[in-house]
DNA sequence: TTGACAAGGTGTACAGACGACACTATGTTA
DNA sequence: TAACATAGTGTCGTCTGTACACCTTGTCAA
């Protein structure tokens, strides 16, 4: 991908830069994280988020996306900047400084990763039960989880988690799972109903021996409103 | 500062990387921002935001803290990483990545800030009539004021306008400009004293022909609290 | 067919938080 | 010593959030 013919030069040094992106999503009733096993040094064989070098023509935002599909296959998922890390020797190669992004994939995305050229491995791994990371990777996603759990407070980022339909059972259990904490049932729809942000599909969802649950939908999926 | 007698190198183009810094304080009863004159292309001799080059063996706070003291001679105040703007074409000399803070000023801070080699002129603009500004300047003091205004409500940030020793009427006041609206006086201190974040000094303000107000320290002045 | 099972779905009551609201206190100054 | 200007103080009603238990409805197996 990058074959160098010629060099560039400028009067000052100047930094790479590169995006990674922390991709959440929750499996089994477990929040995960996406990570890459790298295939080639600096750390080799480690897990590391997925990221890489900003093209020079390329907004940031851009270069999140494209790195995301590129390493992994997942695109159309909400992506946010979350936080700028740059110490100075973060990376052994050169000065990088790192845009790094935040993503969430909804539930059920049978996008099973698939591994990049420059990836030797791509899975899920439970926040709780995270490896070794390369890179200050640990630190990024410690961030990026302080940052999701904050915004569950006062904006509908969960939503971002949840398939084009839904069940209220499932929406309360991605908040239980994102608190680490159970919640009342009642108390939960009230919350969320009264929000008016989402709607009955008039359907049934029928899973299991017992009752079937109302399917609901987001009235604007794509968008995550402030609350309060 | 940047006299060129080598150049740098890479098998990749690499973007520069700068800091620029929205310094707000409260000047006049009113929000104000810090901006310096342009002494040189591009967009000479317009306004825009204290910031400059990455050294690249300096970490990016170090960088904001430095170009803001090198620039306007502040120092020491509360300074956060806001978010990060790379669009292509944002300066039309080369690719620049702009690692944005926000600084906070104690309003009495007499600080007059004193203009650099690089700027022509210095000063305090009110935030309601700021003037034309460089780059997407202005898109990044928008983006500041945002963060500013949303962490009033959860957290202890508008202490850090207040000078070490202030009155709860004084603490008012910021308040007052930073939601740009009246606030109910027993309200207010119900609310302040019981997050028990200050303390009496035991001493009274004498100013003007009226009743002295009680001054009042913060706990931890540096310190800016998640509260709620 | 029917009864056990398992999750779906619903309302009330109490407590604490928040907001509206008006008068007295105390120093200065003419 | 009286007028002035800001400092300082409490109550009450409303709203919000939380605790809490039972009936409903479909499946499945006896």
């Amino acid at each position: 991908m990058r074959a160098p013919k010629e060099t560039f030069s400028y009067p000052y040094p100047h930094p790479a830069v590169t995006t990674d992106v922390v991709v959440f999503t929750i499996r089994d009733e477990r929040l995960s994280i996406l990570l890459v096993k790298r295939a080639n040094p600096p750390h080799q064989g480690e897990w590391a988020l997925p990221g890489g070098f900003l093209a020079i023509d390329e907004d940031l935002d851009a270069c999140a996306a494209r790195e995301l599909r590129e390493e992994t296959g997942i695109s159309g998922v909400y992506l946010e900047q979350l936080y700028t890390f740059g110490a100075t020797h973060r990376d052994p190669r050169e000065r990088v400084i790192s845009v790094t992004y935040y993503a969430l994939v909804p539930q059920d995305a049978l996008a099973t990763p698939r591994a990049a050229s420059d990836a030797a491995d791509v899975g899920w791994h439970p926040f709780e039960k995270l490896p070794e990371l390369a890179f200050d990777h640990a630190d990024i996603i410690a961030m990026a989880h302080r940052r999701l759990v904050a915004k569950l407070d006062y904006s509908t980022i969960a939503f971002q988690f949840m398939p084009e339909v839904f069940t209220l059972s499932e929406l309360q259990c991605v908040y239980e799972v994102l608190l680490n904490q159970s919640l009342d049932k009642r108390n939960f729809r009230k919350r969320i109903l009264s929000l008016d942000l989402i709607e009955e599909t008039g359907k049934l969802r029928r899973s299991g021996k017992h009752r079937p649950a109302r399917e609901y939908r987001a009235k604007h999926p794509k968008r995550v409103e402030i609350i309060k």
